[in-house]
DNA sequence: AATAGTATGGAACGACGTTCCATTAGGAGC
DNA sequence: GCTCCTAATGGAACGTCGTTCCATACTATT
């Protein structure tokens, strides 16, 4: 008897919401934030793209799920160091290396903003912070610093592996084309900027990083000075 | 006589680069990130999008206008203080005061890697920091570090404002809801974060900015451990 | 056997960025 | 004056995306 039309074969494991952020990222990693899509996830999945949504709510959510799995594979490798200037650069670092690796968490972290990963970074830097005498009032906005760097860190990991894969240039082309455009900048108006486009050829980013660590390390151990009021 | 389609009424102002820059300012300004479409700006001024390609390449050379044009506005209000440091934080907190009034800044910034609108705070931060006495080996990291941490606290503003436009709830409402969700965490596994969640209620963005900015400076200041070597 | 709830796969919808193209205004050369 | 050429314009059309909808099929529970 014939029915309306072709019965669609149906799977026999369950699709599970781990099974889909498994496959988001490894879409992620192979073509970048672009490559997630439903219809990608659906075809790798061999599903329609109903089925994702039963298990998640929407890209969003799924976006942060994947970062969120990421993060805490990263987090979980990081112990604590013989201080705690070296357990947070130890970590700071395994977080630019996981953004490295997968720009597209750099971009994610940014729109998860409460939320479990940015939670998870967060707890990370708390402990080395309190062991390095940080009184409790000042907390917040310390974490929230060296938080905030990290962030803005990882945006511009993302903006630049997003650019590399759109303009099909890799990394030391670019570079090299900021460069020269910096030093053909006007040298009365950029004094400053044109004294760095050799820099923006010759630079490491993860020294770079972790220099930035060290300062932001320094300004907590540095003496506030008092208080108005 | 008749065509074969009704004449389209002719504009006859020309169109610009300019105009349609700025009439894209507005539609962020009004909208939001996901208020500037073509099909917007083309109703806003009154032409198809081919004409509006005819100036423009693309959206994100669009919105890396938009933003360098906001900025550039933003940096020459920016005049030198009494000292390098407070020059640092004024130029800091306008570039702060700017994101938080146009979130969409913050998103565009970070796409805007070595092009204009970077440059442009760059350079308005190498001054200061050379007068600050920064040796000239340390410059590139040290206006690196504070950038990034600029760039992070934006792309975060820029978060803020896009979750509160497509979620509908507004800051309070949003801060409350993850101030609830970090109390209710695991006191175990996240003790950190469940004793901050008070102060997600009641902290105050700018001032947490800006004691960022102080702990920046004051690591500046700092004196740098012996290299190796 | 009947039913309710869970889960699936694919079609359809509306909106987006971008491309294409027919058309027009304005000036240069004659 | 007229013709050409080019700069510019406005809108239709294309392909892709996130999301919604729905007919269908499994799996317990009665």
């Amino acid at each position: 008897m014939a029915r309306k039309s072709a019965a669609p074969q149906r799977r026999t494991d369950q699709l599970s919401r781990d099974t889909i952020v498994a496959a988001a990222i490894d879409l992620l990693d192979a073509s970048g934030e672009d490559g997630l899509t439903f219809r990608a996830l659906s075809e790798r999945l061999s599903t329609g793209a109903g089925a994702i949504y039963w298990h998640i709510a929407n890209k969003n959510e799924l976006l942060t799920a994947a970062c969120d799995a990421l993060i805490a594979r990263t987090l979980t490798m990081s112990a604590t160091a013989a201080t705690p200037e070296d357990t947070i650069r130890a970590l700071a670092l395994n977080l630019f290396d996981a953004i490295d690796a997968h720009p597209w968490v750099g971009s994610a972290l940014a729109r998860a903003l409460g939320q479990m990963p940015m939670v998870r970074i967060l707890e990370s830097l708390g402990r080395p912070i309190r062991d390095l005498g940080v009184p409790a009032r000042d907390q917040w906005t310390t974490v929230g610093a060296l938080l905030n760097y990290i962030l803005g860190v990882g945006g511009r990991n993302a903006a630049n592996g997003q650019l590399a894969r759109t303009q099909g240039l890799d990394r030391s082309d670019f570079l090299e084309t900021v460069s020269a455009a910096w030093s053909g900048l006007d040298p009365v108006a950029f004094p400053f900027a044109r004294g760095l486009a050799a820099q923006v050829r010759t630079h490491d980013d993860r020294e770079d990083f972790l220099a930035g660590i060290d300062l932001i390390l320094r300004g907590i151990a540095a003496p506030r000075p008092r208080r108005r009021g």
